[in-house]
DNA sequence: TCGTGGTATGTGTACACTACACCTATCTGG
DNA sequence: CCAGATAGGTGTAGTGTACACATACCACGA
């Protein structure tokens, strides 16, 4: 049992089957409704379905977003606590939400395509396995 | 416009915004649905959301995921065309079939959710950045 | 005043999946 | 014999993600 390496992981993965990019979409939608800090941005997000999302790569995703012109930043020196940088959309920010909202639906779409063709087979598959195993 | 680099594309991508490893639980799918050999899935697999699979990263899946013991191949030397590999899935197939089910379910649900928070903001949030433009 | 813990923001890096270009082999039909 | 469809395959660079780790500020109790 030491050499086991079967599986190649795959599943099991902290992020299941979501969307590829999702995190720059989840948070285009949560600065959308409110402009908001990255430590605000991380508990938030976990309601979108990323648990356990690691800080470093939300942090470095907004800065590559702020690069990009998505968003645009600025620090807020409050008297209690850190300061922190509060991140709102940019106008090309807006256009890549509703341009990410266009594609997660059509996404949406695909998900219900292939649960569809799922749910007609979930029950005969393992038969149908059954018979090709079983006859050799 | 020589070196605009803006955009660092992220959308405009291929397979927009779909899951990960959504090729593996296509096939797994669709290979569960009627053992297939790859050329064949292919074209079908483009009915899931898939457009424009390139051949090789399709191949290398089926192999590795023969690897992982999630589908057998056999040989078909058929009189016409070039011999074919035709997979079918195993046991372990079908168990991981039913487990991408399971995480693309929920992917699916939390897709609805946020679907459902973009479409609440959708017409308010190019509103509330002009607030932000405009006074300052 | 020292250190501990929570808040807040970051860097380094390895790995997996993807994308794109390219290659080989078999058979059919002109 | 060669073009084109079928069928399967390799090489490799780029991107996104995961995980470990580092920094700074402030409040609070020992």
């Amino acid at each position: 049992m030491a050499t086991e390496g079967k599986s190649r992981k795959s599943l099991e993965e902290p992020q299941g089957g979501l969307p590829r990019n999702y995190l720059r979409a989840s948070l285009l939608l949560l600065i959308g409704e409110a402009p908001a800090h990255g430590y605000d941005l991380l508990d938030q997000i976990a309601q979108l379905g990323l648990r356990s999302v690691d800080p470093g790569g939300l942090y470095r995703t907004l800065r590559v977003m702020e690069d990009d012109g998505l968003v645009a930043s600025s620090w807020q020196h409050s008297s209690a606590g850190p300061a922190r940088r509060t991140y709102r959309l940019t106008a090309d920010g807006v256009d890549w939400l509703h341009a990410w909202a266009g594609a997660l639906r059509e996404s949406h779409r695909y998900l219900s395509a292939y649960l569809g063709r799922y749910d007609d087979i979930a029950t005969t598959v393992s038969a149908t396995l059954d018979e090709v195993t079983i006859l050799p």
